[in-house]
RNA sequence: GGUGAGGUGGGUGAGUGGCCGAUACCAGUAGUUUGCUAAACUGCCGAACGGGUCAAACUGUUCCGCGGGUUCGAAUCCCGCCCUCACCGCCA
């Protein structure tokens, strides 16, 4: 959410990164304007009522200590008479304040200044590539076939038991997950960041927190005997850690990561991309989310970067990072970039991760603050990003390192998998 | 699931209709004292939205789990909801 004193004192800022981000309404802006101002006048008259309104209660109360019943009852016809007007004027007020945060949540972030022009994936911009792309011989087989034929993870019988998109990972496939997720974590608290293991369930305020709802609530599950929704990506839960907190500045960066799996309805996702692993309801993913001091979040960002680049290339993928145009962004970002990675078999690259600046953007909504020196309190920035979706992972994994021999288990890994091949 | 107790500022915890945005203690912070540390003492120390100002100073309103209600006046009384704790039952 965007904070209100942007509005008032650079509005233009707002319409032009509303324009990048291809956002259709910007007439909303003037009318938050308005409201503000609309507000404020109200809000005027509604204190001042009010303590007249306090200044009488408290002088009825000396009154009638005094024993001046008299006094105190005209005082009280006085208030009476006044209750009607105190009471539209406080109406109005909530009423202007419910419909300039209505109109508020509305509006997505504003894009960085680096984000590029452009409506469709197609126009986002690649930043760099690395690794190399395996020469895979032409009986490759996708990953789909290739964990059927190493016993690695049985589709249909996730379609038994739950139904589609819930794959049961067997024997080496749940051992190379697992090796998978402690392997990211172990990476990410070597960086410096804290590990939690948070809920998997959240409740309606969190989920509003970082942004789930109200737009998005059909994409969670949710589960309506106890009003709690499943988690589509760590960030939820996470994020709401610091809810409603304000830091000491110099606690920030706070760095956090954490393993959890993710469940997402994607309703109305269907076809080739959904094949294998490629698009799931229930996936793995271990996160990264951080807040930091204002100043200090894009440099955070680009470390952010580094860190995920390093860990594709040491699990040896050919892989190319993308910096989201702002037609491809998320609502929330102020600048996101994608990672993906070659997957030889299906010939196609696959996004393993997202990592994102949402400056105050969430902060603001969930009250995420610090005090600076001057004593002020402040929003602090946070920034979030995957280390890594597992199942795209595992399925480029699978397919290319894919040998007539078996699949060769990444060197980074072996430790954690206990062995070098899976045959 | 049953019964009971309770939700107050960063924490503990007082407050059952007006003098309460809230006693006290702890933590924090600034200072005094001090060879250093510690201790002691003194001051400051919640948030949001406004007015005001170059910025301050200053100042209004709201907030004692959340939402309603009673009243001139509510942390305090009434109703609904949420949550926490204890005990019992069940159970990984």
């Amino acid at each position: 959410m965007l904070t209100l004193q942007l509005f008032r004192q650079n509005k233009d800022l707002i319409l032009d990164g509303l324009k990048k981000k291809n956002f259709k309404e910007p007439e909303i802006v003037e009318a938050i304007i308005s409201l503000d101002e609309q507000r404020r006048h109200i809000q005027v008259q509604n204190d001042k009522i009010a303590a007249e309104n306090n200044s009488a209660a408290k002088n009825i109360g000396i009154l009638i200590g005094q024993g001046k019943k008299e006094e105190a009852e005209q005082i009280k016809a006085e208030v009476a008479g006044r209750k009607e007007e105190s009471k539209e004027i406080a109406n109005k007020l909530a009423a202007l304040e419910n419909e300039q945060m209505e109109l508020l949540i509305k509006l997505p972030n504003l894009p960085h200044s680096s984000v590029p022009f452009g409506k469709t994936p197609e126009e986002n911009e690649t930043v760099r590539t690395g690794g190399v792309r395996p020469n895979l011989n032409a009986k490759k087989l996708p990953h789909w076939e290739l964990t059927t034929q190493y016993n690695l993870i049985d589709f249909e019988l996730g379609n038994k038991i739950t139904g589609s998109g819930f794959p049961v990972y067997i024997g080496k496939g749940a051992k190379l997950q697992r090796s998978l997720i402690s392997y990211f974590l172990d990476y990410n608290t070597a960086a410096g960041y804290g590990e939690v293991y948070p809920p998997f369930m959240v409740n309606e305020a969190s989920a509003y927190g970082t942004g789930q709802l109200p737009d998005k609530e059909g994409q969670m599950y949710h589960a309506t005997e106890d009003n709690f929704y499943l988690i589509p990506t760590a960030e939820v839960p996470v994020t709401n850690l610091y809810r409603d907190t304000i830091t000491a500045e110099q606690d920030l960066p706070i760095k956090m990561t954490a393993y959890t799996p993710c469940f997402r309805r994607e309703a109305g996702s269907y076809g080739k991309d959904v094949r294998g692993l490629n698009r799931l309801h229930q996936f793995d993913k271990v996160e990264l989310v951080q807040f930091t001091h204002p100043d200090k979040s894009y440099e955070a960002l680009e470390g952010m970067v580094e860190h995920v680049e390093k860990l594709l290339q040491s699990l040896g993928f050919e892989y190319r990072i993308l910096r989201l145009c702002g037609g491809d962004m998320s609502f929330t970002s102020a600048l996101t970039y994608d990672f993906e990675v070659y997957s030889a078999a299906q010939e196609r690259w696959l996004e393993v991760s997202s990592v994102s600046n949402f400056e105050s953007f969430q902060t603001n909504r969930c009250k995420i603050r610090y005090k600076n020196a001057e004593g002020k309190t402040q929003l602090a920035h946070s920034l979030n990003g995957s280390s890594l979706a597992l199942p795209r992972i595992m399925a480029c994994l699978l397919e290319n390192f894919q040998t007539p021999e078996g699949i060769v288990v990444p060197e980074v890994l072996r430790s954690y998998f206990g062995n070098d091949m899976i045959n």
